[in-house]
DNA sequence: GACGACATACCGACTGGTTGGTATGTTCGC
DNA sequence: GCGAACATACCAACCAGTCGGTATGTCGTC
């Protein structure tokens, strides 16, 4: 046995689907890309859409030791281990764009309709995503007595990455999406600035 | 000939691509939405790709006259126009989430390293959003004494409304992506709040 | 240890259907 | 009559998936 033919199928997906999404990446290019028969992928895969879902998930499994291991979570104060993590994700939005733009977001973008499977991992690994900044983000609201939805302000700080990814692939230019992260950047530090009339209740109430 | 075969032929495109993405969606499809024939289809368009800009930019021709007559364009107040725009953009985010997804974002997602004529259209009709937005922002800027780069802040709504949309295709849930919407109304609010400490140059620096 | 049964991994040729597009024919409007 | 608009038949390439096969590993029995 080949040592791990699935993760490198599912690996090799992550740079096609980046590249031209997940429709216009067929079977054969990703066997190709693997150095593996059509065969072997159908014995480790029923179908292309398995592929694809089992494809998210190992996203989340490839890319959260990545964030973990991040120094973001090396500061005491919580709310500069949050901005961290958004310093990160902007300089991230740098050089080749295949390089830094979410498989699951790509894919979820095309199939959230047409494929239950790849819909649900996808919103698994985002909100995975998420709740891995809500320990923070309550820490931070707690040393600072802020009230807001933890989760809510995690998932809009993932919207806003997703969001930049478009940006950035439409504009050709990284720079436009890293800008969007600089603007969630001062959202965050505004949502946490010791100012009175800054405390309200929820975004929007 | 029947009236506008061209228009019908890019608004069946519409409900298409926003279902199942770019790639997914066949010439055939297309033609049976509009109730063309393929022959026609190529009469109108060189190839598969040449109707996929042409569409994005219809989108725009679509869109724009729908946003220029909204109501948020009544108040006196520039903020207020700018903050009627996101509320706009958040009641939108509600029941079929097909039915207030982009087009230009959702193509040019998959299609943005293979299709430069598809990214090209995607992005002049983003950035034509944005401009829309930029007059308002000035003047909110000139109104209130802010500093801060306008069409920064314009792109930075238009990526969290892409973002949302993503959002609310992973979650299933519209009110995902309007959650996200309200922060971004509470980031614009306080950007041009009235307190000293908010007035910095540009978000980020 | 040898053997057979079974399981797993992998292979590449093959299948039937679909695809974007082409070639040719017909109709319509001027 | 002519060109634009449209229709239908056809095409080669492509697609996800199937199939019969080989190779290897594991386990139980003798």
């Amino acid at each position: 046995m080949k040592p791990d033919t699935r993760s490198a199928l599912m690996e090799a997906a992550f740079g096609l689907v980046r590249r031209q999404g997940l429709a216009a990446t067929s079977v054969d290019q990703i066997c190709a890309a693997a150095c593996v028969s059509k065969g072997a992928f159908f014995h480790h895969f029923k179908s292309k859409d398995e592929l694809a879902a089992a494809t998210a998930y190992h996203w989340s499994a490839v890319t959260e030791p990545f964030f973990e291991a991040a120094p973001y979570h090396t500061p005491d104060d919580p709310l500069e281990r949050v901005l961290g993590y958004i310093d990160l994700r902007r300089e991230m939005m740098a050089g080749e764009i295949a390089e830094f733009t979410c498989v699951a977001g790509t894919m979820v973008q095309e199939a959230w309709a047409t494929s239950p499977a790849v819909r649900c991992a996808a919103w698994d690994s985002m909100s995975r995503h998420a709740d891995a900044l809500v320990a923070d983000i309550e820490a931070a609201k707690a040393a600072r007595g802020v009230e807001l939805d933890a989760r809510g302000l995690a998932l809009h700080m993932v919207a806003v990455v997703q969001g930049a990814f478009i940006l950035a692939k439409a504009s050709g230019d990284p720079g436009i999406g890293a800008e969007s992260a600089a603007h969630l950047r001062r959202y965050v530090e505004q949502l946490f600035a010791p100012a009175p009339d800054l405390r309200s209740a929820k975004p929007g109430d």
